[in-house]
Order: C-alpha cells, then sequence, then structure tokens
DNA sequence: CTCCGTTTGTTGCAGATGCAACAAGCCATG
DNA sequence: CATGGCTTGTTGCATCTGCAACAAACGGAG
C-alpha cells in the first residue's frame, strides 16, 4: 500500500487550522453583532475599500458573486450596509458602511486585532510563516 | 476609522488559501474517481488506518459525524469502502477499504504527493512554516 | 436481571452553498 | 440609432452542511 500520512499533508492541514480560527473567531462576534462569516468578511473590505461593488468583492475576496449579493441583503436589512445604484454605471451596486455599520466595524476590528496578536504570540518564526503564506497565495 | 486590513488578517488568509489549494487538488481526482474531498479525507484516513470507526475519523479529522457517515455512505455504494458492524461493540462501524478502495489510494497518495511536492518547492523557509502550522494546530 | 445514563451512527430539517440561467445595462461597430 | 456581444447582480435549484433528535447498544449500580 502507500505510506501516505493524512497529517502531513498541506492542503488538509490548513484546512482544518482555517476551519478552526475562523469558527473560533467568529464566536466573538456573532452573538454580539449576529453577522456570520461572510458578512463579516463584507463588512471588513468595506472598512477599509470605501464605495465597492460586488463584483470587487468577489474579485478580491474569494467570495461567488451570489455569497456576497446575500451577504451584502442581509447587511442592508440590519442596517449595516446602504446599497445604491452606481450613477456613472447602472449595472453596479455601490456597497456602503452605514453609520451603524462603521461603528460595528471599530469594534470588530479591535476584537480581530486582538485575536491576531493572541495568534501571533504562538509563533516563533514569525516573518517566515507569513513569507511562506505569501508564496503560496501569490498563484492565482 | 479603522486601520484595518483585511489581507493583512491570519484566519482570513488561511481561508481563502485553504480553500484554494482543496479546490485546486480535488480536481486532480475528482473526475478520475468521482469523490469529492470529504470522501477523499475518508478514504486517506482509511488508507492510514486501517479498521476504523465514524467515530474515530469524526474525532481525528474535523468532520462533523454526519458528513462522516453520509461520505461513508457514499463511498461504500461507490465500491471503495466496506461497513461492517464492529463484532465486540455493536454500536460502531468498522470501516474498511475494498481492494477498489486500496487500488484508488495508491494512485491518490501519489497524486497528493506531487502536489505537496509542487507547493513545499514555493516555500522558502519550508521547516519554519511547518512548524508555525503545527503552532497554530496545536491548541484543541 | 433490570434500570438508567452514556455513547454511537443515522436521519430530518432548516439554512447555506455553488452553479447556471436570467434580466438589465453597457459599449462598439456599422 | 440599432444591433449584438459583453458585464453585472440577483434568483432558482439541486446539493451540501451543521445541528438536534432519535433508535440501538453498551456498561455500571442496585
Amino acid at each position: 500500500m502507500s505510506d501516505f500520512v493524512l497529517d502531513t499533508f498541506l492542503p488538509y492541514r490548513l484546512n482544518v487550522l482555517a476551519g478552526r480560527l475562523s469558527r473560533e473567531f467568529s464566536t466573538r462576534y456573532r452573538e454580539r453583532f449576529g453577522i456570520t462569516i461572510p458578512e463579516w468578511r463584507v463588512v471588513a473590505h468595506l472598512g477599509q475599500a470605501g464605495a465597492v461593488s460586488v463584483r470587487e468583492i468577489h474579485a478580491r475576496v474569494d467570495m461567488d458573486k451570489s455569497k456576497v449579493s446575500r451577504a451584502a441583503a442581509r447587511l442592508e436589512a440590519a442596517g449595516y450596509v446602504a446599497k445604491r445604484t452606481s450613477p456613472t454605471d447602472r449595472r453596479l451596486v455601490e456597497l456602503t458602511l452605514t453609520d451603524n455599520g462603521r461603528a460595528m466595524m471599530a469594534e470588530l476590528a479591535g476584537v480581530a486585532q486582538a485575536y491576531q496578536a493572541e495568534l501571533l504570540s504562538r509563533l516563533e518564526h514569525t516573518d517566515d510563516f507569513l513569507d511562506g503564506l505569501d508564496a503560496l497565495l501569490e498563484a492565482e
């Protein structure tokens, strides 16, 4: 047979880790703000990018168009995001944070940075690890 | 506002990367064997572990019981896995690879190792990166 | 042996997901 | 302008997912 050991397989390990971290992190904002993981991503991107289209988010984050669209719809219903048709190109939707959305994001940024600090403190060769991530993410 | 940048957020980056790698890797076996990602995980684990219960896989891999159960059912229907009730504890199900399953796993091991080699060749400080992964995965 | 609490695997169900189809809008060519 | 090819966002649909409920089986206390 083969001497293949799943625990040494990179995609597997990364998946387990990524799932755990995202889930654990999401518990830190879910009950407080009631948003889901895809919604968190949209809000986080809007926080740094201003007015952005669905297409833009879909391209930057690897989220399906429909996933972005539905997350945006829920965020709008919750009052965190405003949607309006772009005046220059009426196919596009401009997404922006509302005041409530900005307030939430301000809190979330703190929570995220605290979590990030926890994670990084577990690493020894932090820079090498992050460089490795970069290298693997570089391919498109 | 906040100076939070999503692209530097570790859980986010790991999720994007893990999703991409798993998806890309799955294209290398999906058309050939017609199995899904959860099914690949079960087969890979069986290849290294012999007769194993659903509980065991659920605990080792972070897959829900029901996910394991359904993957195992599909693998059984496809003829890659045999299920039988444990003789010592009739609550348990013993999962084993069939001959077909072993043959498939032998091929898959090669494919996986080739993919792993590709990935590692992109890294500079391979050991530090892997150590970092270990460190982050250690907590439970 | 008989309960009773616990463990194991399957199933039902509500919600999430990815993909493809679609309508609406843009732009270039004629 | 009109037409045809392209892009953008939403929606329908089949499937997947996680969670809880459940039946079956175990094991210990009495």
